[in-house]
Formats: C-alpha cells, sequence, structure tokens
RNA sequence: GUGGCUGUAGCUCAAUUGGUUAGAGCACCAGACUGUGGCUCUGGGGGUUGCGGGUUCAAUUCCCGUCAGUCACCCCA
C-alpha cells in the first residue's frame, strides 16, 4: 500500500500537512520570543562520538549513524542537548548569564516507528543555563504550559505533571530506600501506571525493600499537593529543604497563573542518567497519548558534555503527540493553506497580456496574484468559470478586467467582511506604480499585503 | 530487536458459505448549466485487491513468506 510512500518512520508534508506544521512552529516560536528566549540552530549530523560519550555504545542502536565518505563515524542528531551544550560551553565566558535559547531541530531515532513516535520529528527545545533559582524552574515551565494556551489548549485539555529528583531522593531517603536500592524504586514509579501494582511489589522486595518500605514507596504517586508532603514527611529532618524548595517552585508557578495547569505527580522520572532537579512533562488530559512535552533541571550534564561546570535546566516538545493533540481537539484551521491574495480574471473584453500585466502591478506591490494558466481558456473561458477557480483556489480578492483599461475590484468570501460588499472600479493604469497601486487599492478596501 | 492485530481507487468503505468484466460516496479531470461565485447535471481518468508464492476448476476471500501500518514490550537522551 505504502510501498512508494517516504520511509518508514518518515514523513510527506503535503501543503495541507505543512500548514498545520507551520501553525505549530509560530506557536512555538511566538511564546519562546514572548519569554525572550532567543532561537539558535546546529548541524543536524553531528560525529557519533558527542552522543556515545556519555551514554555509551548500546544507545547506537537507537541512532541514525553511518559512516561519511571520508570515513567518520557519524551520526543524524537525536537530541539538540549535546549540540547545544557544546555551543553553550565554547562560549561559556562570554555569555551573559542566564542564557535563554530556543530551537526548532529536526531530529532522528532508528527505532521502530510507533503511533507518535516517528523516525524523524521536529521538538521544540527551550533551555536555560546559568540559573539554579527555583524561578528558573518556574519560567520554563511557563513557557510550554503558555504554548499550549497559544494553540487553544486549556488546562483541562493539558496537564503538566511536576515533580523533583532532590525531593523523591529526600523522600525515599527517609523511606529508607538506598542508594543501590534507588534505580529499582524509581523504576517502579515510573511505571506505576502501566504495571500491576503486585509486580512493582514484586520488584521491590525483590531488590532487599521491606513490606512497610514496599507500601510507602507505592503510596508515594498519592501525593498530589504540598500539604500532603508536609503531611507525610514534614518531621522528617533530612526532607525539609527539598520540600522546602519544591514549595518555592510551585509557589513560583500560582504567581505565574499556570497553577490550573499543574499536578504534583512524583511517578514523574524521566530519564535517569540524565536530570538532577525538577522534571515534568506534559500530557493530554484523556490520558491517551504519549507526552506532549518533557524536561527539568539538569545541572550536572554542561559539566559533563561541554567541561563547564554550569547549572541547566530545559525541555522538548515534539511536533508529533502536540499534532495528534490538536487534530483531536479540532484545533487546526481547516483551510490554514493560505490561497493568492487575487485572482485576476480576464473577459472578453480583454487581452490576455492585460491579464498578466495587472497580475505583475499586483506582484510589484507584493501581493500574491494568480490567473488561468492556459492562454486558451485567457481567452474564451467565461468568467463564472475563473471565478468558481478563484474560490477553490482559496483567493482573497478578485481582479476583473472589465478591458484593456479598467479592472473591478471585487471581494471573494474570505475577503475580510465577507462576500456582501461591492467591487470598486479601479484604472489599471494607476497599478502601474506600486506606491500609487498600493493606495488605490486601499481606497477600494484591499489591506496592505502580508509582511512575512 | 521480540510478540499481537491489520492491509481493496488519493480518502472513507462495499463485494452472499471462495464463483463472471472488484463497486459506491467524496476527491480529481472535461463539458453543460447557473446571464458574476463552493449548487445542479452529464461524462471521464484512476485498482495486476501491498508484494511474492501455495492450495483450488476458481482466491479480495484459505495457507506461508515478505513489506508496510498499528498496538504492546524494550527504550525514551
Amino acid at each position: 500500500m505504502a510501498q512508494k510512500g517516504p520511509l518508514p518512520g518518515f514523513r510527506d508534508f503535503y501543503p495541507e500537512d505543512l500548514a498545520r506544521r507551520a501553525a505549530i512552529f509560530r506557536a512555538w516560536r511566538a511564546v519562546a520570543r514572548r519569554y525572550a528566549f532567543v532561537e539558535y540552530d546546529g548541524p543536524p549530523l553531528e560525529p557519533l562520538e558527542l552522543y556515545t560519550a556519555k551514554s555509551g555504545d548500546e544507545i547506537v542502536g537507537q541512532l541514525y549513524n553511518f559512516e561519511d565518505k571520508g570515513g567518520r563515524a557519524v551520526s543524524l542528531r537525536p537530541e539538540m542537548t549535546p549540540t547545544f551544550a557544546r555551543m553553550v560551553a565554547a562560549r561559556a565566558n562570554a555569555l551573559p548569564k542566564p542564557v535563554r535559547w530556543f530551537s526548532v531541530p529536526q531530529l532522528f531515532r532508528y527505532e521502530r516507528a510507533q503511533r507518535g513516535r516517528l523516525r524523524e520529528h521536529f521538538q521544540l527545545n527551550v533551555d536555560i543555563v546559568g540559573e539554579p533559582s527555583e524561578l528558573a524552574d518556574a519560567e520554563l515551565l511557563c513557557v510550554a504550559i503558555d504554548i499550549m494556551r497559544e494553540l487553544g489548549l486549556g488546562p483541562n485539555d493539558v496537564r503538566a505533571r511536576v515533580s523533583d529528583r532532590r525531593l523523591l531522593n529526600a523522600l525515599l531517603g527517609a523511606i529508607g530506600v538506598t542508594e543501590a536500592q534507588l534505580g529499582t524504586a524509581y523504576g517502579v514509579l515510573d511505571k506505576i501506571e502501566r504495571q500491576p501494582h503486585d509486580v512493582s511489589r514484586e520488584k521491590l522486595a525483590e531488590a532487599g525493600l521491606a513490606p512497610a518500605q514496599i507500601e510507602r514507596v507505592m503510596a508515594l504517586p498519592d501525593i498530589s499537593t504540598l500539604d500532603d508532603l508536609e503531611r507525610d514527611f514534614g518531621q522528617v529532618e533530612t526532607a525539609k529543604p527539598a520540600i522546602a524548595q519544591f514549595g518555592r517552585y510551585l509557589a513560583h508557578l500560582h504567581a505565574l497563573g499556570v497553577e490550573a495547569w499543574v499536578d504534583v505527580d512524583l511517578a514523574i522520572v524521566r530519564g535517569l542518567a540524565y536530570y538532577t532537579g525538577t522534571v515534568f512533562e506534559l500530557f493530554d488530559a484523556k490520558g491517551e497519548l504519549r507526552a506532549i512535552c518533557g524536561g527539568g533541571r539538569y545541572d550536572n550534564l554542561l559539566g559533563q558534555l561541554g567541561g563547564v561546570e554550569l547549572p541547566a535546566l530545559g525541555f522538548g516538545m515534539g511536533d508529533v503527540v502536540l499534532g495528534e493533540l490538536l487534530k483531536a481537539h479540532r484545533l487546526f484551521d481547516d483551510d490554514a493553506v493560505d490561497g493568492p491574495d487575487f485572482w485576476v480574471v480576464s473577459t472578453e473584453h480583454c487581452a490576455p497580456a492585460s491579464v498578466l500585466r495587472a497580475a505583475a502591478s499586483l506582484r510589484r506591490m507584493g501581493y500574491a496574484a494568480e490567473y488561468v494558466l492556459n492562454e486558451e481558456k485567457l481567452r474564451s473561458q467565461k468568467s463564472s468559470a475563473q471565478i468558481k477557480a478563484a474560490e477553490r483556489a482559496g483567493a482573497v480578492w478578485l481582479m476583473v478586467l472589465r478591458d484593456d483599461t479598467r479592472v473591478e475590484v471585487r471581494p471573494l468570501s474570505r475577503a475580510p467582511g465577507g462576500e456582501a460588499r461591492d467591487g470598486a472600479e479601479v484604472l489599471l493604469h494607476d497599478l502601474m506604480e506600486p506606491e500609487r497601486g498600493l493606495a488605490v487599492l486601499a481606497e477600494a478596501g484591499v489591506p496592505a499585503p502580508r509582511e512575512d
């Protein structure tokens, strides 16, 4: 069926698909800029070592890697963070802190494709470097949530689940979980919703936890408020600083006006080797899709990857799951593919050359202009047929050539104010010079061409 | 990489217990008509039923393989 399609896990973007992607990108960039982040980019192809150095060779199985013609081991980038770390590290001393950068890279991985998980996707990366304060953590999550808002989603559609590695470590320590048992405990919490509780208990028991400890670990996901934390662990001296810190984080989120979106969820784990502090994920409220977005604080990573000790935090938000969610909520514009601003219509009283002159003048002014691209039809096709084509192409205005000197500018259904308005007659001669042409069209009710 | 499910036109689907030239709607193209507008009408193109093999007088239908999609596992930086 799809034998001639793209490679497995890759996508063709037809105009309507690209329009949707562009809508997502627009929201990403608009919100990131609103929070004063600046955009950067790096190479889509990197040395393989950039990814194997810290993660080990086993991740090669997930990489889209190969040997180039120069014999170099290279890989398409599976994530942006190593590139980001390298770039920041190279100018670490010169960059004013905190660094607030974002990027929209296309990322690649060699895995079997599943729903919401392809071999290629675009992912917004937003990172802050050089700021240890919880204010930065709150700011970061707020960006992610504001993007949801920007796209038309609300707290009933999307939930932000937040946790903190430092907090969870303290709580597990209070329960008596040892350093060696930490990994198992994390794994169980991560899978608590997808795995039968009996299996979870069994795993914890195998790791050497006592029955009472197991029940306390299993109960951690029930904690959903700061009050719960205080009640269960407020008296534990070693947990107090982490609870207080987490409390400040939540308070900042409240002050930023996003508390309605946020759920405390200690079962949010994310990459073990990566995060050191706050972690969060955004999910659709129904819980039907994969995570829309995930991120957190990774204070050690720049030291590991770039050799500079700087606190850092960031998140990634992919276009695939987000696109599915927007589609499910019908938040994509139905005719997002831009039609021409003008469709120039010939009549029996005009020469085809006049149509071309009119279109050329519109294009000089900066408008998108189209007409029947067939000389025979330009000479003889009825204007009604051309108008039909104009509507179908998504045109906004008609320019009907009454004859070789006079044109009628008429709104189509997409024009501001709809199709109720009458057309205005304009002299073709007045359109030849762009500045005068724009003034004449403005008088006829046509807005200036879009800047982008 | 492992296992389950699925595979008919661009899309959504149909085709009696295996039985003639595999159909429909939408979309697309052409024309007519609407004396300037998404309507309506007529006609047309488009499928070696994912591909390959097997069973059978006969396969879209049954069996095997393969490719692709999908779900779960693994993994999620």
